[in-house]
DNA sequence: CTTGTTTAATAAACACTGTTCAGTAAGTTT
DNA sequence: AAACTTACTGAACAGTGTTTATTAAACAAG
């Protein structure tokens, strides 16, 4: 009986379908424009049909939370093949920074809204997709601790610390409260914070 | 002619009025679940009354907005007490966090939300409130350069490093990415996070 | 005091939103 | 061929921010 097996591949391809227009739609069009209303006339099914699929709209945000944690970890790639362990980490926060820069939108997803959090929430599960990528930057500040870089012994401390410096940097800067400097600064004055603080740890930690 | 200026008075009034209702159920079930219909219902007028007095919603949370940066920056008074310009540094931003913790809503308004900032944008207006507010972190970072805590010298960076971090915890916290730890670790990893930060700049910085 | 004019407030509508549910039509099983 | 199951949808519900025509009151001028 493949029957229903192709049922089942039938199901997962059209929440496939649905995450593709969203994907696209929120992409193209922000968060706060796109409505299940405009997936539905993208996919050409009515409003009701991504009930079938997606518990609520929080649940369909989960869904693309989930395919940008991907990405960003596919865009790591690179930075583990440098050797020096120090600039192993300052890359791996240079491109944390990058990814806000170029997917406004997905970092949002990821790291700012509380919408796709709350299907977590509500159902008491963990967030794997935070705990793996978290994982990754406590593995490579370990690294940096084992070939005596930094003095400080507690990695996961250092990894939160590290973290909560480069994402708030983002976080300010696409919320708009970059604001307090010049449009011309901007740019400049934050990549110098960054190198400040990659010196202050260097130095410090 | 004293007429002008009553109406003046009352329009004052009735904008008070109105951010005092905003602000109550604003407080209250925070900013999702507050519609300007709600308001309205409050203050007993139509929807339609607020619109004489706020352009949009949008410039009624600015308005909000600004309020909560009164109340941060009198928050703040104490700390100026502090002799020690490197121990004043470090409560500030103690008291940057707790302000987050013990008012979420606001924070929120004041660092997070962008609705608020659109106003400003529309208008092409400069940030006020970002703009003095992050003034006393430049000075407070200026008086412990000047006293020889810190050898880098220049204040703005610094200043920019700091508020990042420690407004990253923050932001984090708030929007519920500190489940990449179990909720019993969750605050002392934060405090200590903090406090690792603070030593390292003092060491490093 | 009666005009004419300005002002403040509103009811009603517009175009949306997320979500639910009864009903239909096709696919599958007996 | 009849019975059952599944996938889908139209229509509705209860809300949202915002605009506009209309009304009623306050004021100014003759």
């Amino acid at each position: 009986m493949g029957i229903t097996e192709r049922k089942e591949r039938e199901r997962a391809e059209m929440r496939k379908l649905i995450l593709q227009a969203a994907r696209h739609l929120f992409l193209e069009n922000g968060y706060e424009k796109v409505s299940i209303r405009n997936i539905a006339d993208a996919i050409e099914y009515s409003p009701a049909t991504i009930y079938l699929y997606f518990k609520d709209k929080n649940e369909l945000l989960f869904a693309l939370h989930q395919e940008a944690f991907g990405k960003l970890i596919e865009e790591f790639q690179p930075v583990f093949a440098i050797k020096d362990p120090f600039q192993r980490l300052t890359t791996m926060g240079q491109q944390y920074i990058h990814f806000a820069f170029e997917n406004p939108e997905l970092f949002d997803l990821m790291f700012i809204m509380t919408a796709p959090m709350d299907t977590l929430e509500c159902r008491d599960d963990v967030w794997d997709e935070g705990r793996n990528a978290f994982g990754i930057l406590v593995q490579v500040v370990q690294e940096c601790i084992d070939a005596g870089v930094f003095k400080h012994q507690d990695a996961e401390r250092a990894a939160l610390m590290i973290w909560s410096m480069v994402h708030g940097l983002s976080a300010l800067f696409l919320r708009k409260r970059m604001m307090v400097f010049s449009e011309e600064r901007r740019g400049k004055l934050m990549q110098e914070a960054f190198e400040l603080f990659s010196e202050t740890i260097r130095k410090g930690l």
